[in-house]
RNA sequence: GUGGCCGUAGCUCAGCUGGUUAGAGCGCCGGACUGUGGCUCCGGAGGUCGGGGGUUCAAAUCCCCUCGGUCACCCCA
């Protein structure tokens, strides 16, 4: 006998108690059934993918907070660190055998070696869908429709989808003459919520913006209006003047008008001229999900148009608009604020074993029972019964039922303490329907 | 990669300016009482005070290092 081993998780990773993997099965099978009303179908791509196909160009952010080692057959292999660049070489590698417009979903866990803090961990799950070889506001506004209707589907209450397009913001660029210092401009922006006026000012003058291009860009966030109709006209009139800014307004008009049509409250989905995203490959529409009751969580997901999206595997142009629900993020903050979707236990039943003597009729009455549509589990052992109902109690199981002796079914309903007797399974059956 | 906070029983924490056998609540195990849980009562197990070094007659309590956790920045889901 060695020391013993410290029982723990690595830094980032998490284990899934058996209400919330409930929980998450159950949204699970939520947003599926959503893809999948729209004509969405499911893939699976491998966790792990040699280093260069994920890398795609090198020397960016992902650089860093990519898991990758070497195999033991001496290969450069890494773990993915989201579904959209496995989506890419997929979608490259199988195009003859797919048919366009592609759409797909995919669900499963990514892997970034980040520090991890609240709400953010280094394995995570994300729910993709993407439409693939398909340009214009009906894409678009496709995509926007099916994450509302995602959100809708889970239970969130007050969620906020909000849009904007990149074509939009390039206006912003062009019209302030600072076209070459986008990358800083556009994350000093999305951060306007959380600084403030005063704190994108600031990081716009330390991008070393002349004191004309700030103003010019400040007065952009500012610019939303009572409702979509009055933010477009306000960045109409910014942007307007640059074709790319006017084509974005424009995309952007048409979308929310089919997505109004799609019957999307208006409340769900509105512009929003501080939505930029960090991801450069974002070429048109642009959005975020966000629970304003999740305060500190961030974005709870969100997605947008990019033009070619596996130029670095295949000749191939492949247009496309996608979004992302980031689950685990979602989960804890839903179990944070109490709102986890309690798997209903209102059909849960322990029979219990007798304390001395034979099983033989309660396997059967479970067994009977079960076939009535319960979810019945037996107690393995001859434990006193005080202990078999407390691991009822415990484990929460809504029902208890014990083969009398003189035959019979005694049953006891654990929610409200009360007893019954039954003559047999179907009685049993039909008093526990009647009490949930 | 940078910075703040924290690390005492399974969990949440008390242990003031260093001083006899380190405590509580909850949980857990056993028992009493209800045929069969949740309430109450009785009893019990369980701690290298994250680890290492130092100061001191004496450290969980002071100092240094280290590891771990957490939050923020960066970036993002």
């Amino acid at each position: 006998m060695g020391a013993r081993i410290e029982p723990r998780t690595l830094k980032g990773f998490r284990d899934t108690m058996p209400a919330e993997a409930a929980a998450r099965n159950t949204m699970f099978r939520a947003i599926e059934a959503v893809f999948e009303s729209f004509g969405y179908g499911p893939i699976d791509t491998p966790a792990l993918e040699y280093e260069e196909v994920l890398r795609g160009k090198g020397g960016d952010e992902s650089d860093k907070q990519m898991f990758a080692f070497d195999d033991q057959g001496g290969r450069r292999v890494a773990l993915r660190f989201d579904l959209t660049v496995p989506l890419a070489r997929f979608v490259a590698e199988h195009q003859n055998a797919l048919a366009f417009p592609f759409r797909r979903y995919h669900i499963g866990p990514v892997w970034r070696g980040e520090r991890p803090q609240k709400g953010r961990y280094r394995e995570f799950v994300q729910c993709d869908a993407d439409l693939i070889g398909a340009v214009g506001p009906a894409a678009d506004a496709e995509i926007l429709t099916m994450y509302a209707r995602v959100f809708g589907a889970l239970g969130v209450e007050g969620f906020v989808i909000r849009v904007n397009d990149r074509r939009i913001l390039n206006g912003l660029l062009e019209a302030n003459g600072v076209l070459e210092q986008a990358a800083p401009v556009l994350r000093a922006l999305d951060k306007w919520d959380k600084v403030g006026r005063e704190g994108v000012a600031q990081e716009l003058r330390d991008a070393g913006l002349p004191p004309a291009a700030v103003e010019g860009v400040l007065a952009f966030p500012g610019c939303a209006g009572a409702d979509d109709a009055a933010t477009l006209a306000a960045l109409e009139r910014i942007v307007g003047a640059t074709a790319r800014g006017r084509e974005g307004v424009d995309g952007l008009r048409a979308t929310m008008r089919l997505v109004a049509a799609a019957g999307v409250p208006a409340a769900q989905v509105r512009v929003d001229p501080t939505i930029a995203r960090g991801l450069d490959y974002y070429t048109g529409v642009v959005f975020e999900a966000a629970l304003p009751s999740a305060t500190g969580f961030g974005s709870m997901g969100g997605g947008g148009r990019y033009d070619d999206l596996a130029s670095l595997y295949t000749n191939t142009k492949l247009p496309g608009v996608g979004c992302s629900v980031g689950l685990t993020r979602l989960l804890v903050a839903l179990e944070e604020q109490g709102k986890l979707a309690s798997a209903a236990a209102a059909r849960s039943v322990l029979v219990t074993h007798p304390e001395s003597g034979d099983p033989t009729a309660s396997i059967a009455l479970a067994a009977a029972v079960r076939r009535e549509g319960f979810l019945v589990e037996t107690f393995p052992e001859p434990k006193k019964h005080g202990a078999q109902m407390k691991f009822a109690d415990k484990k929460g199981l809504r029902f208890a039922l014990t083969v009398e002796p003189a035959g019979g079914v005694h049953g006891k309903d654990l929610r409200t303490g009360e007893a019954f007797d039954v003559r047999d399974a179907a009685g049993a059956a039909d008093e526990m329907r009647r009490r949930a």
